[in-house]
Formats: C-alpha cells, structure tokens, sequence
RNA sequence: GCUCCCAUCGUCUAGCGGUCUAGGACGGGGCCCUCUCAAGGCUCAAACACGGGUUCGAUUCCCGUUGGGAGCGCCA
C-alpha cells in the first residue's frame, strides 16, 4: 500500500478558524496514525481576500496547537503555471474548450431558464465551436460527459454522487488566464501525492466536478471524507459575530491547546465512552470510520471543563510558565516569581477554568496593594471582629515558622482566646483583608502563600480601616 | 427554487435487529465534605422528531413527512 498522505489547505481569509483547525487536527491525525505525512497547502489563488498576514496567523495557530505538518507550506499562487500547462492540455485535448459567452450573457440566458421554469446549467453554447486562443476573451470549460459516473465512497458519508446533467460544463479557467479553485485543488492534490482529502463537508457538493477533473485527466481520484461542519448555538451557522471562532481568541482567552485539540477532536468522533484524550492517543486512536455524520455544535461548557482538566494536570514550572504572561498582563508590570506564588497557583488551578481567570485570582498575591471590595469589607470587617483580628495579627507577627502548619496553630489559639470563635467568623474578615474579597483558597493556605510581612501587614491595615468607619460612624 | 446531506438526553456522543426498563461525558438539580470559592464523592431529572412499511422482533433496515444544514460564482 502506497504511504497515506493528507493535507490541510486553508485559505489565508483571516485567522486559524475553528472548523478550520478540526480539519487540520483530523488530517494530522490521520497521517499520523497511518504513519503518513501531512502536507500545508495555502490556497491563496483570491488574490482580493488573500493576505500574507492571515498566512502567519494560520501557522502559528498550527503551530500552537502542536499540529505539526511535513512538507509545505506551499502556496496556490505560486503553482498557476503548472495549473495553466493543466488546462491547456485538456484543450488540447478536447476534453475542455474555449467559451465565449460573456458573464452578462450567461447571466440572462440563467433568469430566462429560471423564468420559464427550467433549471439552468451551462447551455453548452460554446461547446462544440472548437474555438481557437483568437477567439476573443474567453473562459475554459470543462466538456462532462452526460453519462460520466461521478460518485465516489466517501471515507465519512460512505456512497456519494451526482449526476453528471446536474452539474453542466463548469469553467475552468477565468476570462484573465487564471485556473479556478476546482482545478487548482485536483492539480496540486495530484501532484503532491495527496491519497486523502480529508476536509469539511461544505465540498461535499464540489466533489462531483472534481471527479470529472481526475477523469478528464485520465487519473485515479484520492479518497475523499467529509467531516460535517461544526455549528453555533442553536445549530445554526457559525456566526464571527456571535459565536467565537478564532484559534487566537482561545489562546487569549487563556485556554491550554491541549484542551482546544481535545475538545475539537471530540467534535464529530467519538472513541467509545472516552472523553480526554492526549496529543498521543489522538494520533493513534483517530479513525475515520467513528466520525460523525452530522454537524456538531461547539460547547463552550465542555470546553471550559477541559481546559481545567489540563490545568490541574499541568506541571507546575510549566504552569507558571503559561500563567505569568496572563498574570503580568493583570497587574500590568513585571512579575516576581516567588514559593509562594507558586504555591498559589497550585492551590488556584482546581478553582480556575481558564488561564485569565488564574491570573484574576493570583492578583491579591503580586501587587502591593489591594483593594478592598467595598461590599466584602460592609459584611465581613465589622468593629466586633476587630478584637480577634488584633490578636491574630500579633500571634502571626510572632511566628517563627510562617508555615501552614503554624497559622493554623496560631488560628486556633486566638479562636480559643475569644470565647471560641467559629473559625469562619474570623477565617471570611481575614480573607477580604488580605485577598480584598471573599473567594480564595484555603484561609491558612492563602496566608501563606502571602508571606509573613504582607499578611501581617494587610490584617492590620484592615483593622485600621475598621476602626475609622466605626468612627465616623458613631459620629 | 433546484441538487445533495443530516436527524439518540439542553450539548457532545455510545448503540452497527433481540444484550435498551437506551450507556457515558459536559451542563442542570439534590446530598455529603467544608473557613469562602472550588475540587472531589454520591445521587436525581433528562433523548431514540413524526408516520408508514420490512421483520417473530426495530433506536438500529426501507419509504415518506417535518425540521436542520451545505452547495448552486469567471470565490476558495
């Protein structure tokens, strides 16, 4: 059997598209299962919409997501010689021919056919004029034969096809020379030994006529498999404007890549009851045969599960290595990498979904000083509390040991000292007055990460703050 | 409008004629744990779009209906 060879072929019209992206992960992972290559094709022949920047963008999304391709990138545009010599072989031999109708013409001959009830393809006024290169500004078209057999057994959707009347004498080559989409893709799949064309189902209706190409061209076509579209909510068409599309907005967003390629692969194929799978078992256990053959909607939920999924699995040095640009964004300066924030973190990923979340909750942590919510400080830091909160500002003070282990020891004497204190009577103030709200992780863990001098420091700042609002209060 | 495609819990899906009182996961409800928030454990609710066939037997096969999608360019 000859090697298995995909590839992924996007056209540079913005970012790396979500659909775009599952295409690209089905076509890596099926070369890499089968132990073939994946070959990056740029399909950039609309000059009007193609943009060099929209190149990178793709790459890097690529790149980002670990979808590494073997040969390429090659570029559309660069191959129209060898797609002109194409066309002008099937010229030559008649398998195509010049036509002279121009698009206004082809224009009102369709709304008379349409007016009168019929269904229009090419009349196939040109077709047998055997017009010669001085015939005038023409296109090329491709001469199908009525009976042509132009199904195909789609890797996904299994038998597919249309009949060769449906489709008429499509163009091949534009009035200014260049060759379109359809032939461009059969030349350059031909030529770079594609033996699978794994794409979206949109060219599910394409298929047809680019068959009739690899029969005009006498060669056999490669397999073809058409995984369904992912959808919006609601099912209907991914919008840009509603629905979040771009592979960029994920990774800004603070999402892990490993959880982008694990929700994406889970779009549309399923492995049994499996729900995480690795870069590896993606590589290994992707199939053809298991995807789906209608669209899927994409789940911000389960994404978001997956994401901590991976967060929580994260190793820590590689942890706070994805985290700290998010978190130097958050504060906006330079940020120290200490125990404590690490500790932290730690303690932040079973309570984070995505990275900018993370660096949300880590704030408290890095900066000098906080701010204390106002609501938070109303319910929490009231004049009663303010005894209790003094003893433990000194009993901390005094510690030696600024362990976890030590503060709660420390807690445990003060809530003792004050007619037993519930713990959460002092645990919910000291959390607005070193956080400056009340969500954190554990109250001994989070002092801790803190550092001796700040906790402190922050604990008696907010018994200060106490006491001027019961002032001007009694005032 | 025409051509083609699709149809299991809210969502992603398992199911490839009997094993289905339809399984898993996310999300939702409840309970437990608990210093807040999470995480975790347990638990509950939740689906075969509809109508005809075929068959001893249909979620599974066939045909319609309905609903959704894609394509119908001298775009890719």
């Amino acid at each position: 059997m000859s090697e298995i060879r995909t590839r992924f072929a996007p056209s540079p019209t913005g970012f790396l598209h979500l659909g775009s992206a599952r295409t690209a992960l089905f076509n890596w992972a099926y070369a890499r299962r089968h132990g073939g290559k994946l070959i990056l094709r740029i399909e950039d022949t609309d000059r009007l919409r193609s943009r060099r920047e929209s190149e990178e963008a793709i790459n890097d999304g690529l790149r980002w997501l670990g979808i590494e391709w073997d040969e390429g990138p090659f570029r559309q545009s660069e191959r129209a010689e060898r797609h002109a010599e194409v066309i002008a072989s099937l010229v030559a031999s008649r398998q195509a021919y010049r036509c002279r109708c121009t698009q206004e013409e082809l224009e009102e001959r369709k709304q008379r056919t349409i007016a009168a009830g019929g269904k229009w393809t090419y009349d196939g006024r040109c077709r047998d004029l055997d017009l010669g290169e001085e015939c005038g500004p023409h296109t090329v078209r491709l001469r199908i034969r009525e009976g042509a057999d132009l199904s195909w057994n789609d890797g996904v959707f299994g038998h597919s096809g249309q009949d060769a009347r449906e489709i008429g004498d499509m163009i091949i080559r534009r009035s200014d020379g260049n060759a379109l989409f359809n032939v461009a893709v059969v030349v350059d799949d031909l030529d770079m030994g594609i033996s699978h064309v794994i794409r979206g189902a949109d060219h599910h209706p394409n298929t047809p006529f680019q068959i009739a190409i690899y029969q005009a061209l006498n060669v056999e076509p490669p397999q073809f498999a058409h995984v369904p579209l992912i959808v919006g909510t609601g099912g209907k068409k991914l919008s840009k404007r509603r629905d979040p599309v771009s592979i960029q907005h994920f990774r800004a967003e603070g999402y892990l890549p490993q959880a982008v390629c694990n929700w994406l692969i889970r779009l549309g194929w399923s492995h049994g009851d499996q729900e995480v799978f690795s870069a590896e078992e993606i590589t290994s256990l992707f199939d053809l045969e298991a995807v789906n053959r209608s669209s899927a909607q994409a789940d911000p939920g389960k994404f978001q599960w997956l994401n901590q999924h991976y967060l929580k699995q994260l190793p820590g040095n590689q942890l706070l290595r994805e985290v700290l640009p998010f978190l130097e964004a958050e504060v906006d300066a330079k940020v120290e990498v200490t125990p404590g924030l690490e500790r932290l973190l730690d303690l932040l990923r079973e309570r984070s979904k995505t990275l900018v979340e993370m660096a949300q909750q880590a704030r408290f942590l890095v900066v000098d000083a906080i701010e204390i919510d106002e609501k938070a400080a109303r319910k929490h830091l009231k004049p009663a509390i303010a005894p209790a909160l003094s003893s433990l500002a000194e009993a901390l003070d005094e510690l030696g040991d600024w362990s976890e282990s030590e503060i709660e020891a420390a807690f445990e004497r003060v809530l003792a000292a004050h007619g037993d204190l519930k713990i959460g009577k002092l645990a919910q103030p000291v959390r607005v007055a070193i956080t400056g709200g009340t969500i954190s992780p554990g109250i001994f863990e989070t002092l801790a990460a803190l550092g001796h001098e700040k906790a402190v420091r922050r604990i008696r700042a907010a018994i200060r703050g106490v006491e001027s609002t019961a002032e001007s209060r009694t005032d």
